[in-house]
DNA sequence: GGCCCATGTCAATGCGCGTTGACTTGTCGA
DNA sequence: TCGACAAGTCAACGCGCATTGACATGGGCC
């Protein structure tokens, strides 16, 4: 990891020594270290440096680095905003959001990259299946509604990753008539799946 | 890596020194191993062995890790059999074929593991990004014919991977009811994408 | 105010990695 | 047949990593 942003530990800390403190900033940095590089790539001395503490803490408070991993995934595997968003808008803003580069900023983008990342490895890959049925299958039938069915969440969500692997791919964002292009076919689709029976 | 399997030489090689069939060999190995375990988790060491060959051998013949992944890559990436597909039949056999369970023999699972395990790893990223556009997107673009653009293979592309991850993620079949309203829904999405404009 | 344990710091260790260079051995042409 | 060069082997190096244990220090409690 080369550079990814300040230390997340708050300005003014109430306590110079706070376990529980420095331990959620560990979490933290964790989660946003392993999303951007995924878990081979990411140091403990990256995270360390990230939340503003020390490399020996981490195996002390977390076992180790696959002990980390695995609590930053279950931290990362929550439930989704989808419900708040706006249905007839839903199309144009995910295709919209597709056409832009992947943003490490947005948790969205974290959290898929953190899926992701933990399908490649052989200790996290069972949780995948369980996080993308919770995370993704069951809040988008959800919020369908009744009469759409597992399919359409099905292939829903097929698209929706599939568009966010090829954001994460091409790395820059579209521009000009391709990306107006773009959108517009993006949007057609989703609609079609969404919009009708 | 754990174990794989035995080595990948010939029993009886004609040469007993040949540059060529190691050089073969090796390149196989490494197309097995990064598709299994990814960059990072792939050691040369590991090639090496699998190839049966000697690990210094590897930087000497591809100028290190890197290159033997980006020739990999390229050489997983085969321009594919896409022009000989029939393409009145292509979105029903795409959705057929999406509605299975994922298949570790199959080639196209293999060439596609190895590529997801590209996508998650930042240093390996781009490399995708431009093998894919050349030997993914430019293909599918002339196929679909001039006037589609670069826009719509890129939707192509992208559903495609999607239902892919979908199938990889799902593990099983499905049945009944729920594959045929599947097949239909996808067969419509993919018709939708090469069908009119 | 001073003890003492929780908390944080630091240096050191061992390991696996990619890579290098010197060396050996096979093989083919003269 | 034999020499020269290609091909393969081997040991070693430097590096970054996770992890450990010894040490320093802050702050709540008596």
């Amino acid at each position: 990891m080369t550079d990814l942003a300040e230390p997340v530990r708050p300005a003014a800390p109430p306590r110079r020594r706070d376990a529980g403190a420095t331990r959620a900033a560990i979490l933290e940095a964790a989660r946003i270290a392993f999303a951007a590089t995924g878990y081979d790539r990411t140091s403990l001395r990256d995270i360390a440096a990230l939340a503003g503490s020390d490399v020996a803490l981490i195996p002390r408070y977390f076992g180790g680095k696959e002990g980390l991993f695995t609590e930053a995934l279950k931290a990362t595997i929550a439930p989704d905003r989808l419900r708040d968003w706006d249905r007839s808008r839903f199309s144009r803003d995910v295709a919209e959001m597709m056409a832009g580069a992947a943003d490490i900023a947005d948790p969205r983008t974290r959290t898929f990259q953190f899926l992701l990342q933990a399908a490649t490895s052989p200790t996290t890959a069972p949780l995948l299946g369980r996080a993308v049925q919770e995370r993704f299958l069951a809040p988008i039938r959800d919020w369908l509604g009744d009469e759409a069915g597992q399919e359409r969440a099905r292939v829903l969500a097929a698209i929706y990753i599939g568009f966010l692997v090829e954001r994460l791919i091409r790395g820059a964002a579209l521009e000009g008539p391709e990306r107006t292009a773009f959108v517009e076919r993006v949007t057609a689709v989703i609609d079609g799946v969404i919009g009708p029976g």
